[in-house]
DNA sequence: GTCATTTAAGTTGCGTGCAATTCAATTGCT
DNA sequence: AGCAATTGAATTGCACGCAACTTAAATGAC
């Protein structure tokens, strides 16, 4: 005669955030051993996708493409440049805006990276429709998110 | 006329994992300012969930509940005892083991805990199927994920 | 009973996330 | 032109996650 643990509203069992806390932790636990073969972490995978795309953007514009500030995105782009990923240059228009540039080492890396998510999706033995289900409604929470604050 | 993006796969756009990974940011981000109040932060409130329900459990069974390591708990419960809302007893069976038990004070914050759901679900203002079709999708994943490994 | 193995927890080290603050360059106002 | 407000990055400080390792206690094989 247990209580009823599907009205307990502090039940770890009945908590989205926590699926999805869990999710995204395994997610990038996943991501690691293929990742290390990269020497990348999976954000840095994340930067350099956005710069594989486009290159010579500005922090900022990092930033906005992955939700992330510049306390975050500093040392981690320091760290890209010692392994020689990147380049931080400076905006000769605005001198306050670093300018960031791929090295040929990083196109070179391209090549393997784009493997990655194939691997990925081997571990992920969802069907696509289930994965694009998510992936909208991840979206949709995040637009919520961000709108009832900033 | 730009590439397709839909068939590229490393952009950003297509890749669930990021969608994942900037929504449970997002939710963190939107927890802080509601569990600030309660002096806990995300990982800790999860802690007093699994506690206020098990009071007494090991380390170990923490961590299977929460699917995280002795590495992340144990500062994380020292800090917990620090601020007294956790005892870190040890079993009289097996030395090894830490006996977590809940102090008056953590009881007590229970009940200004229970109203953080709600307030968390102000924010969510999605539906509630949406809410439970993400947590059944993010579950799946996580099951995939691990058993692929461990 | 002894010793190798296993197990629970703790420690170390590194890379995030992010709030808060600082700094310098630029913009806007007048 | 002069100066306040804004903006882009960087810095600081703190709390995770987690791999790798260590320590101490318990278990198991013989």
């Amino acid at each position: 005669m247990s209580i009823d643990q599907t009205r307990d509203p502090l039940c770890l069992d009945n908590q989205v955030c926590f699926s999805l806390y869990s999710a995204t932790n395994a997610m990038v636990r996943a991501y690691r051993p293929l990742l290390e073969k990269l020497d990348l972490t999976y954000p840095q995978y994340l930067v350099m996708m956005v710069l594989w795309e486009s290159d010579g953007i500005s922090v900022k514009e990092l930033g906005n493409a992955l939700h992330l500030d510049s306390g975050t995105l500093t040392p981690l782009l320091k760290r890209l440049e010692t392994k020689g990923m990147v380049l931080r240059g400076r905006s000769e228009l605005d001198e306050r805006v670093r300018v960031l540039h791929i090295t040929d080492a990083a196109k070179t890396l391209k090549l393997a990276a784009e493997k990655v998510p194939e691997q990925m999706m081997c571990q992920l033995r969802t069907s696509v429709e289930k994965l694009s289900q998510l992936k909208l409604l991840c979206d949709d929470i995040y637009t919520e998110l961000s709108h009832s604050k900033g």
